[in-house]
DNA sequence: CTAGGTGCAAAGAGTTTGCAGTGGC
DNA sequence: GCCACTGCAAACTCTTTGCACCTAG
């Protein structure tokens, strides 16, 4: 835990990136949260430790680390962007389209279907963006009796 | 081709929506045009025909269309959406990081991974939205050289 | 000491909405 | 003729930027 931090500082300061409060408490809560967060998320839980830090501020630091390698941004919906820290093997994102939720799935399948397409096309493929829409069981099971009423 | 029109006007129709001069025009574009276009590329094409055409009625309109299972929203880059006609087979998006183009290639292998991958965890995956980030031939070879000469 | 970083407020994209008038069905 | 649809303008959300001040290295 306090290594992802330490890695996270030392990329930073290796792109001449200055290591501030604000910076190390963006850090901290993309940390400790483990999940996908967007900006607003960020900013609201950053804001009861330092009521004076801005959302652009959020902003800027998720860009720099972002740019750092620190964190990946997510698009799990089409109105914002999602964060999470870099720190994780490949994996895509089932989300429920009745509850939200996200689950994290492997995606060492999909990583390996996605080289083999791109090459096909003679395309060298970067990244694979992966998100899969779909229902988790309890909402399936809410949906399918909701609709077998009718 | 003319097929396509028929099906989306008969889906309207048992909607209760109700098929205008501009919904037509609209639906032209997304039918000639065969990409991947957004709500902007639509505006700026039908407003050659129909100069009174407001960018509300576009979204309106897709909205429409999409709710209806016309056409279909992609997420190609973060900023803005995209739309496709619903009429084609699975298929996934190559994005070129260099030139930008979009290459469309068959996704069966993706579809299958996902319904695996979905399974695994009791999870109903019903879309699965694959973007692949990369470089294209030309810009890949570009790009080797740029880095080589550095 | 001096970039680079910050807060604030204002600007920008892209998208949505309220409202009065229009036109499919 | 009714109600869904339209155009227009204004609002809204998320994100970025300009600028003066501040602070990490």
């Amino acid at each position: 835990m306090e290594d992802v931090k330490a890695v996270a500082e030392r990329r930073l300061r290796s792109a001449q990136k200055r290591i501030t409060p604000q910076r190390r408490l963006i850090l901290d809560i993309l940390v400790e949260t483990e999940g996908h967060l967007d900006a607003h998320d960020i900013y609201d839980q950053a804001r009861r430790q330092d009521t004076r830090l801005s959302l652009s501020t959020v902003y800027r630091t998720l860009a720099v680390l972002k740019e750092t390698g620190v964190v990946r941004e997510l698009y799990l919906d089409q109105d914002h962007h999602h964060y999470e820290l870099d720190d994780k093997d490949e994996h895509s994102h089932l989300v429920c389209l009745g509850c939200g939720q996200v689950i994290e799935v492997d995606s060492a399948a999909f990583c390996q279907a996605a080289k083999a397409v791109g090459k096909e096309q003679g395309f060298v493929v970067a990244a694979a963006q992966v998100e899969l829409a779909g229902y988790c069981t309890t909402c399936y099971e809410r949906q399918t009796e909701a609709s077998a009423q009718s």
